[in-house]
RNA sequence: GGUUCCGUAGCUCAGCUGGAUAGAGCAACAGCCUUCUAAGCUGUGGGUCACGCGUUCGAAUCGCGUCGGAAUCACCA
């Protein structure tokens, strides 16, 4: 139980006290107390002025004085025209701190017995990942510990776009351009050089448009099973998977389940002739089938093409009930990003008229594009910002910033190659992640990613300092212990209200879908916590019981700082 | 043109299931390292929450409209 609804309870047996009436503890209102005024929760009394009859400072003043009379919790009020703020004493703070404190699973919230599947990543095997691919993958593999975190079982999944015809397109300039290039023999990493490919191919067409008609040929050749393009194709496709796993490995993201599009795309022609069978999708006299979906507010969607072949939608459909029925999901959610919004709305709406009503449970995560200063990124005009050399710069950039400080100085080398790897990918990750999903962010690549301020360094060092201080402790021979003795300041009041607020900001963030909302915790907790770390001395407390209630409420910092931003896949060091 | 999303400080972003005087960071300026890590802390300046109307005791938050931006509406994926 949160403070929060701890407070509405009371309220509400204040007001049955008070005027005889049953209000409901939904539409109690209990905010924390703005920093200006006194107190640590506010009860907004304007929705109890119907019942109350009376005004809302005197409303405000009678329920005040009730709780102050009837709860040894809230210690006191003080009443501003409809906002009663409420002090709750310094023994349930104390109590709260020391339930947090002996809690290892604090923050990780109750089963739901719901079983998810997450999709992320999904990338075409003719590029190499890039920034917006990075945003997903973030994405992804947080909102995946972040619906774990609030109880649900999670299947991290990810489809792999390796065949059509793009992949033809790097294969037929290989074979015509690249004399037998291999990853090898070049050093050029396999899924660049499979991109370079591509951008070959693209020029190549640019001057000579037919070779279009060769790579629709090799497509067909692929099809039919041909053995030499087969062969060519598993080549180039195993060169892009030995990149990608080594990008995927640098992000630390991993998936329980791989998909691949040559195995799934001629899943859903039976859902498509079932339709038929049902009347709830339409042939048109070349052989084409559709769905209409003009009553929902869209359009005429395309589910086979009229020489039988299947679309993009026909093995979405697919692969979705094979999920759903192989896992026994209750849940799917997808990560792709907001231009295909249209796409998701409509692959509901079809499940729903095949009688699946388990599209309802399928929830279209869509994410925002990445952009440049000068707008998106074009792989033609070569503003696309690479993800294996944006990974590299962070980690340039954390070494740099290190070396500087010297504060490293004397620990061996390759626990220093670890702390540059965690500082560099924990502010890419945060400066990603701390962005509300939904909306566009913007990435401008001449300014570098900051170590200061809002930034996942920030709350790394945060963290690396804490550990400092517990390092003396230990050294010293001093414990930490919460003693029923222990006295809280107000700073050490506010530290354990935002401690005591996390769980719930896993459930508000599982319910949104938004790492964000974590992301923002964790700096306010960080903050905070530096804020007091400047103006109390810890270790010199001569007091046993304060300075073992201190150490234990920075421990507990530090733990739930690592909690927090182990949702978001960030590692906190212990120095730094 | 239809649909959807977005518009908060110079810049990047919080706040949005309605609550008090709208918050951080960056950038600028001024301070704080013989005291637990200065990747930190303190302070100053910076706002018509795009605009208008409406609902309400109360609107950045909800509704309608206008302006501006983005995405989408393929026998592409």
């Amino acid at each position: 139980m949160t403070t929060e609804q701890f407070i509405a309870g009371k309220a509400v047996e204040a007001v049955k006290a008070l005027y005889g009436a049953d209000f409901p503890q939904e539409q109690m209102q209990v905010g924390v107390t703005r920093k200006d005024f006194e107190g640590d929760y506010t009860l907004v009394v304007f929705p109890l002025l119907k019942t109350s009859r009376q005004a809302p400072a005197v409303t405000a003043q009678a329920i005040g004085e009730w709780l102050t009379a009837n709860c040894p919790e809230i210690s006191g009020f003080n009443a501003v025209q409809g906002f009663l703020n409420l002090s709750l004493s310094n023994i349930y703070w104390r109590e709260n701190l020391q339930e947090i404190t002996g809690n290892a699973s604090f923050g990780q919230l109750p089963a739901t017995g719901r079983r998810v599947m997450v999709e992320f990543s999904s990338p075409n095997t003719n590029k190499p990942l890039h920034l917006g691919h990075i945003r997903n993958n973030l994405l992804g593999d947080s909102v995946s510990r972040l619906l774990k975190a609030a109880g649900d079982e999670v299947i991290k999944a990810t489809l792999v776009n390796d065949r059509g015809v793009h992949i033809c397109k790097s294969m037929y300039a290989w074979e015509k351009l690249f004399d037998g290039a291999t990853p090898e023999s070049t050093g050029i990493k396999g899924d660049h050089l499979v991109g370079d490919c591509y951008v070959a191919y693209a020029k190549l067409e640019k001057e000579h448009p037919e070779v279009i008609d060769d790579v629709h040929k090799m497509l067909v050749q692929w099809e039919e099973g041909d053995p030499q393009v087969r062969k060519l194709w598993e080549m180039m496709n195993g060169w892009v998977f030995d990149g990608f796993e080594q990008t995927y490995k640098a992000l630390g993201i991993t998936f329980d389940r791989t998909y691949y599009e040559h195995d799934t795309y001629l899943l859903g022609k039976e859902l498509v002739q079932k339709g038929l069978d049902m009347g709830v999708l339409v042939r048109d006299p070349d052989g084409s089938v559709w769905c209409d979906l003009t009553a929902d507010g869209l359009d005429r969607k395309l589910l086979l093409r009229s020489d039988g072949t299947s679309v993009y939608m026909t093995q979405d459909l697919g692969t979705a009930e094979r999920r759903f029925s192989e896992y026994e999901l209750d849940s799917h959610v997808y990560v792709v990003g907001n231009e295909q919004d249209y796409h998701f709305k409509a692959l509901k709406l079809v499940l729903k008229k095949l009688g699946f009503d388990w599209a309802d449970q399928i929830y279209h995560l869509s994410y925002g594009m990445v952009e440049l200063p000068e707008g998106k990124m074009k792989s033609r005009e070569g503003t696309v910002v690479d993800a294996d050399d944006l990974i590299e710069k962070m980690y340039q950039e954390a070494k740099a910033t290190s070396e500087e400080s010297g504060k490293l100085d004397g620990i061996p080398e390759d626990e220093k190659e670890r702390l540059y790897h965690m500082i560099g990918l924990g502010a890419l990750k945060y400066f990603i992640l701390k962005v509300d999903p939904k909306k566009t962010m913007l990435f401008d690549p001449k300014e570098s990613i900051d170590f200061n301020g809002n930034t996942g360094p920030f709350i790394q060092y945060t963290h690396a300092r804490i550990c400092s201080i517990l390092r003396k402790a230990s050294e010293a021979g001093k414990k930490a212990a919460v003693a029923d003795a222990a006295v809280l300041s107000p700073k050490e009041i506010r530290l354990v209200k935002i401690l005591s607020a996390y769980p719930q900001k896993v459930a508000d963030a599982a319910a949104a879908y938004s790492p964000a909302i974590v992301a923002n915790y964790a700096y306010d907790l960080a903050k905070e916590f530096n804020q007091y770390y400047h103006e109390t001395q810890i270790l010199k407390e001569p007091d046993a019981t304060l300075l073992g209630m201190r150490l234990a409420l920075i421990d507990t910092l530090a733990a739930t700082l690592r909690k927090a931003m182990n949702v978001l896949g960030i590692d906190l060091p212990e120095r730094m």
